[in-house]
DNA sequence: ACAATAAAGTTGACACTGTCAACTTTATTT
DNA sequence: AAATAAAGTTGACAGTGTCAACTTTATTGT
């Protein structure tokens, strides 16, 4: 099927690992077999990477490079708490038209992150965006604050996004639609739970 | 070291399953190494589990109901919101206590739960710990605002769980620590936004 | 009590994997 | 054009899951 010769070894075993993670999930990746598909030897996908786990996190810092741009080209408003709401939309859909990306990032199954310095530049770059949306809520709130309502809503993101994809949910005889219900209650609930903390400290 | 004879080989599988999985994480559990480790033959294991994801499956649903133990040892309170925020800190302790129990519960290598519904029929029973919890909080709601606080909170946990033990928080630079500050803040937020939310519909 | 049967455990094989080492080919540089 | 580095190949090894056939041990029915 790939008959012709690969121009880009490096870039064509990225391309082709993220097809096999979407046929087969990521237990199956195998090198060999990105090299079998590539019509190459067994050996060659390594001398572009160490070994799995740096193909992996090279994987995983496009995908943080990708959500961050995903995040950015969200609709633009003047207004910080509408545009708070357009950043968990993006947040979601992201989760839900890459499903393979997103559970790259947010899965366990994430390299050791201390090794791989630049995977997480781009990771905390993807943070900062939210951190950002969160400081123009009020910016007269102090880092700290900033930094707990971020992982306030990163978790409930996070957590949702879990669960709408993990089939957990799945299996739990809800009798609530997820998407179209649970989620936009759910994105209410984080915003009232911000306005009634500014407005506590107002 | 385990020279004596194994009495019951499928017992003795999932705790040493356990053990290789708390030594060198889930990617290097192998049923060879089992066996090896129990001074047994390599396929000695295959004849109590089918395979290595009927093992998994096993253990994943002993897990849910340890979990579901352990949340329904919390203390006791007849004020169903600091109920829930006891709940809240239980769920949190479990994570953090028994992180392999929580990631195998909830980490993306969970096995099909479609195959295993014995081991579904514990994760739902773990839910409606919560359900129940919410449930109390206003029980003049309909069965579908309950599960979508049910959903709401559980995400923000599962989120904050997973930020806790994934490493990546550790990579964000946060200036707050996370345990003792942004944690308890969190909660807060969950309660602020359930409190709003039972306001606006009395 | 004892033969029949099932369960548990062993041994051997196969195809697959990651990875090391040595080699050949191709491209780059000086 | 020679020297050198990069890219790709081939072969080997130990590890893995799993199939099949075998032996040992327990259970069971009569």
């Amino acid at each position: 099927m790939n008959a012709e010769k690969v121009i880009n070894l490096g870039e064509a075993c990225i391309e082709e690992a993220l097809k096999i993670v979407a046929e087969q999930g990521i237990e199956q990746l195998s090198l060999r077999d990105i090299a079998r598909r590539l019509g190459v030897s067994h050996q060659a996908p390594y001398k572009h990477y160490a070994n799995r786990e740096h193909l992996l996190a090279e994987i995983v810092k496009r995908c943080f490079a990708d959500f961050s741009n995903h995040l950015d080209s969200r609709p633009e408003s003047c207004h910080p708490m509408e545009d708070l709401g357009n950043l968990g939309h993006a947040y979601l859909t992201y989760a839900l038209t890459k499903p393979l990306q997103y559970s790259l990032m947010f899965g366990s199954s994430l390299p050791d992150p201390g090794k791989y310095p630049e995977m997480m530049k781009q990771a905390r770059h993807a943070f900062s965006i939210l951190k950002d949306a969160i400081t123009r809520l009020d910016d007269k709130k102090n880092i700290s604050e900033i930094e707990i309502n971020a992982l306030f809503v990163w978790s409930t993101m996070h957590g949702m996004a879990g669960i709408l994809q993990n089939h957990v949910a799945g299996q739990l005889n809800l009798s609530v639609d997820l998407k179209t219900v649970a989620i936009p209650k759910a994105l209410d609930r984080i915003r009232i739970a911000l306005e009634a903390q500014i407005a506590n400290l107002a």
